[in-house]
DNA sequence: GTGCGTGCAAACGGTTTGCATGCTT
DNA sequence: AAGCATGCAAACCGTTTGCACGCAC
C-alpha cells in the first residue's frame, strides 16, 4: 500500500475517533467533507470542496458542507485560514506596520516589528514567486475583553 | 494650531494633489471619506465610516462609502487591511505554517519559517493583551502566474 | 425510537451594479 | 456643456437559518 493512501486512512481512523470522543455522528457527507479536505492541499473554499465532493458523491449538498466545517471548526478538527473577518476594513496610514486582531471585539490594532521586517525570507520562497508584501498578524484578546472576563495571562501558543 | 490638526490639513492637500493627478475630480464625498479615514485609528469598515460620516454629512450614501473606498484603493491612496478574501478557505493540516497568497490566481500555498516562529514577540504587545496565535502572509505573485505574463524579477519591497 | 444531521428553500449581510440626476470641471 | 460621481434600488454572492424528513445511534 503506497504511503499517502496509509497515511490518510490513519487519519481518517483518528477523526473518526475525534468524531467519538466529542459526540458527533459519524454520517457518509462528514466522512467525505474531511476525507476532501484531508486530500486538499490548496486550502480549498466551502463551495469548491462542494464542487469536487459531487464528482464522487452527487447528493451532497452545499449547506451540509458549510455546516460541516463549522462544525469541525468548533471541534478544531480543522482550521479556518486566518481572515480579518467577512468585511475589509480600511486603513489610510502609510508607514509599515502589523496587525493585532481582537478575537472578541474584533478590534485591530497596529504595531511595528522592526526584527521580522529586517528578516530575509526564507530561501525557498523564491521558487515560489514574487512576493510584494509580507504582513503579519497576531491573534488574541485585547486587555479591555480580559478585563470583562477576569482571564489573563500571557501566552503565546505560537 | 495643534500639531494633529496641521498634520491632517498637509495630508488633507496631498491627497487633493493627488487626486488631481489621478484625475479624480474634488467632491464633497470624497473629501469627507479620505477625512474620515484619515482621522480613525481602528481600521474601520464601509460601513462603519458611513455611520460616522452620516453623523457630520446626514446625506453621504452606502454605496458612495463603497465606491470612494473602491476607487481610492485603485489608485493606491488608502489600503484595504489584507485578507484572503470574502471567501473562508479550510485547511486541514495540524503542522505550524505560514501563507503565500498569490493576488492573481488567489492560490494558497504553505511555508514556515523558523526564524519568526523563534522571534520573540515585540515588548509593547504585552500590554495590548494576550497573544494566542501569530501568522505571517505574504503577498505576491507566483510563478505560473508570473509565466502568464512574462515580467518576472523577485522583489520585496517590505 | 430518539434526536442529530441533512437537504431544500428562503433569509441574511456585506458589497456591487444599472440607471437617472446632479455637480465638478 | 460634458461627463464623472452620486443616490436610489435592485441584484449579487457567500453564508446562515427554519423546517421537515431521514439516518446514526
Amino acid at each position: 500500500m503506497p504511503d499517502n493512501r496509509k497515511l490518510l486512512l490513519e487519519r481518517m481512523s483518528s477523526f473518526e475517533n475525534a468524531c467519538r470522543e466529542a459526540g458527533l455522528r459519524l454520517t457518509h457527507q462528514r466522512l467525505e467533507v474531511y476525507r476532501e479536505l484531508s486530500e486538499a492541499f490548496d486550502h480549498p473554499s466551502a463551495e469548491s470542496l462542494h464542487k469536487r465532493l459531487r464528482a464522487r458523491f452527487p447528493t451532497i449538498s452545499l449547506d451540509t458542507v458549510y455546516r460541516t466545517l463549522s462544525t469541525l471548526e468548533r471541534h478544531g478538527m480543522i482550521k479556518r485560514v486566518e481572515t480579518v473577518d467577512s468585511q475589509s476594513r480600511f486603513d489610510a496610514t502609510e508607514i509599515r506596520h502589523h496587525h493585532l486582531i481582537c478575537a472578541r471585539c474584533r478590534e485591530i490594532a497596529d504595531f511595528s516589528w522592526q526584527a521580522i521586517d529586517n528578516e530575509t525570507l526564507p530561501e525557498e520562497i523564491s521558487s515560489w514567486g514574487r512576493i510584494d508584501n509580507k504582513s503579519v498578524v497576531l491573534y488574541g484578546v485585547c486587555k479591555k475583553c480580559l478585563k470583562k472576563t477576569m482571564q489573563g495571562e500571557n501566552q503565546c501558543t505560537t
